[in-house]
DNA sequence: TACCGGTACCTAGTTCTACTATGTAGTGGT
DNA sequence: ACCACTACATAGTAGAACTAGGTACCGGTA
């Protein structure tokens, strides 16, 4: 992956899962599909893993071990109260930096 | 300054400062209070020096030393092709990103 | 039976970037 | 002599994504 996005992801792929979590649980791997299906090709498995389990030792999500027809059972990963009060924090973060940049952008800068 | 906002930075902080260079040359102490005035109240002084330490090896400016009537001699940046060329590419890559997460957010996800 | 592809999860070690905390210097004013 | 402001510098820390593997379960096929 680009140097430079792999660095941007930096603070804005939490968000962004959390984002997908919204209104719909998922397990790792089809998190890692939907994520490649907007755009995001390049994304490695062991990210969104380790990323998984992050949110869960900070408590952003319930999870729950569902038995798959293929393969090893499935880890679900619910959004919970504090992932909405984290998301909701996100789109602020979010919103403050984008709305600066889009600024230097307009200015020619 | 907010976690979030931290590793959010990160990726994005380089080219913020590109862009502050362009058409305009800058030495760090503005730099650093420019940033302040357009609202990144936090961003740490020494931040800004080892950016602009790492963007001056990587190539991406040049670099004049003038006397100031105040204070120690200044480290003037100026934007240069290459520096050009890194900030164009910064663009694309923010407008991917930012492209995709507005996509989520109107999804209400 | 043996193998392989697809599904599904996991982890140790590396790299990069921003922060913390502190230090050094030059100038002008009291 | 001291202080405030300007201006630059850096060693050490933390956090997040990547690399590069590995484990495990299932179905189909040779």
């Amino acid at each position: 992956m680009g140097k430079q996005m792999t660095e941007m992801l930096k603070g804005t792929l939490e968000g962004i899962v959390l984002a997908l979590l919204t209104g719909k649980a998922a397990y790792g791997y089809e998190i890692t599909t939907q994520l490649r299906e907007q755009g995001f090709t390049e994304i490695a498995e062991g990210t969104v893993y380790a990323l998984l389990v992050r949110i869960e030792q900070k408590g952003l999500v319930d999870v729950e071990k569902r038995p798959s027809e293929k393969g090893p059972p499935r880890k679900v990963y619910t959004l919970n109260t504090q992932g909405e009060k984290e998301l909701n924090e996100f789109w602020n973060t979010w919103s403050f930096l984008s709305g600066r940049i889009e600024e230097l952008r307009k200015e020619g800068k």
